[in-house]
DNA sequence: CTTTCAGCCTGACGGC
DNA sequence: TGCCGTCAGGCTGAAA
C-alpha cells in the first residue's frame, strides 16, 4: 500500500517524463474514486503545460499553467509510464498522454485514491502537519503536541495533523526500532523517547525510499518495478512470528481499527 | 476540544 | 470446486 516512500518513489519515476510537457490528452474510464474525478477534467487540462510535479504528504501534485491536479494512490493505486501498445488492464482508470509521447496510467483496484483538478488550493492540503523528512518535523514536535493526550502513540504519529506520511507500516517499524509499545498513551512518553522516535521515523522513511518503497501486493514504481523494503520489515505483517531482536513472539493488537504488531519484550 | 467509528472498495484468503 | 464471510487500510466527516 502506498505510503510516503512509495509516493516519493512514484514521483521520482514519473517526473522526468512529464515535467514541462504539454498534456495532449486524458481519458477517464472510471471516474468513481474516493471523490469523483473532476467533471470535464480532460477538456480543462488538455493543452496545458506541466510546470512542476511534486509530493505533499501522500499526495502527488501536478502543477499546470492554470491550476493543479491532486492525485492520491489510496490503498492499492499505482501510477506508471507505459508504452503505447501496452495492454489495458482491469482497473486502469485514467490515462494521461503527453506531447513527448509519454503515457501515464493510473491503476487502482480498490478506488480509494483520487484525481482532482483545482484552479486554486486543494482543501485536502490544508491542515496537514509537517513533512517528516523536513526540519519542520523536529525533536520537540511530538513531545509538545502529545502533552495530556490519552490517545495511543501509534495512532498519534499516524495522525496527519501530527506529522504526515506515516502510515501503518512505517509507524509500526519506527516504534519497534524505538522500543516503544504502540499502545502506550502518547502523553506519557518522555521527551527523550520522542527524540529517539523522531529519529527513527525519519530513518525508516528515508531507508524505504532508498529501497524503492515497500511492495506487499501490487505496488510498483513509475516504471512498473516493485520496491524492496518489505525485506527489512521487522514487525509489520509478522504477528505470531519470532521477533528479530529477541526470542519472543510478536503480538498483534488493534489500535484505532488498525492491526498493530509489536514485540512485548523489546517494546515497553 | 479529543477520541472513536462508519463507510468507501476489491481481492486475497480461510472455512466449510 | 465454489461460495461466503472477513480482512486489509487512508482519509473524511459525523458522532460520542
Amino acid at each position: 500500500m502506498p505510503e510516503l516512500p512509495e509516493v516519493e518513489t512514484t514521483l521520482r519515476g514519473i517526473e522526468p517524463a512529464i515535467a514541462l510537457q504539454v498534456i495532449s490528452g486524458i481519458t477517464v474510464r472510471q471516474g468513481s474514486l474516493r471523490w469523483p474525478v473532476t467533471e470535464g477534467l480532460a477538456q480543462i487540462v488538455e493543452g496545458q503545460r506541466v510546470t512542476q510535479v511534486r509530493r505533499r504528504a501522500k499526495y502527488l501534485i501536478i502543477n499546470l499553467e492554470h491550476g493543479s491536479m491532486l492525485i492520491h494512490l489510496g490503498m492499492s493505486g499505482s501510477l506508471r509510464l507505459v508504452q503505447p501498445d501496452a495492454e489495458l488492464r482491469k482497473h486502469d482508470h485514467i490515462e494521461m498522454r503527453m506531447g513527448n509521447g509519454a503515457i501515464l496510467r493510473y491503476h487502482d483496484p480498490r478506488r480509494f485514491g483520487c484525481w482532482l483538478w483545482s484552479e486554486s488550493d486543494h482543501h485536502q492540503l490544508s491542515r496537514l502537519g509537517p513533512e517528516p523528512l523536513s526540519d519542520d518535523f523536529g525533536i520537540k514536535r511530538l513531545y509538545e503536541l502529545s502533552r495530556k493526550r490519552k490517545i495511543a502513540v501509534k495512532p498519534f504519529i499516524m495522525d496527519n495533523n501530527t506529522v504526515v506520511g506515516v502510515g501503518n507500516i512505517y509507524a509500526s517499524e519506527a516504534l519497534f526500532r524505538s522500543g516503544i509499545r504502540p499502545d502506550r498513551a502518547a502523553g506519557d512518553i518522555s521527551l527523550k523517547l520522542y527524540t529517539v522516535l523522531t529519529g527513527h521515523i525519519k530513518e525508516v522513511l528515508a531507508a524505504a525510499i532508498v529501497q524503492g518503497g515497500t511492495t506487499l501486493r501490487d505496488f510498483v514504481n513509475g516504471n512498473g518495478e516493485p520496491g524492496y523494503f518489505q525485506q527489512t520489515l521487522a514487525v509489520y505483517g509478522r504477528g505470531g512470528k519470532l521477533c528479530t531482536g529477541c526470542e519472543g513472539v510478536l503480538k498483534e493488537i488493534k489500535l484505532g481499527q488498525r492491526s498493530s504488531v509489536f514485540c512485548p519484550r523489546c517494546q515497553r
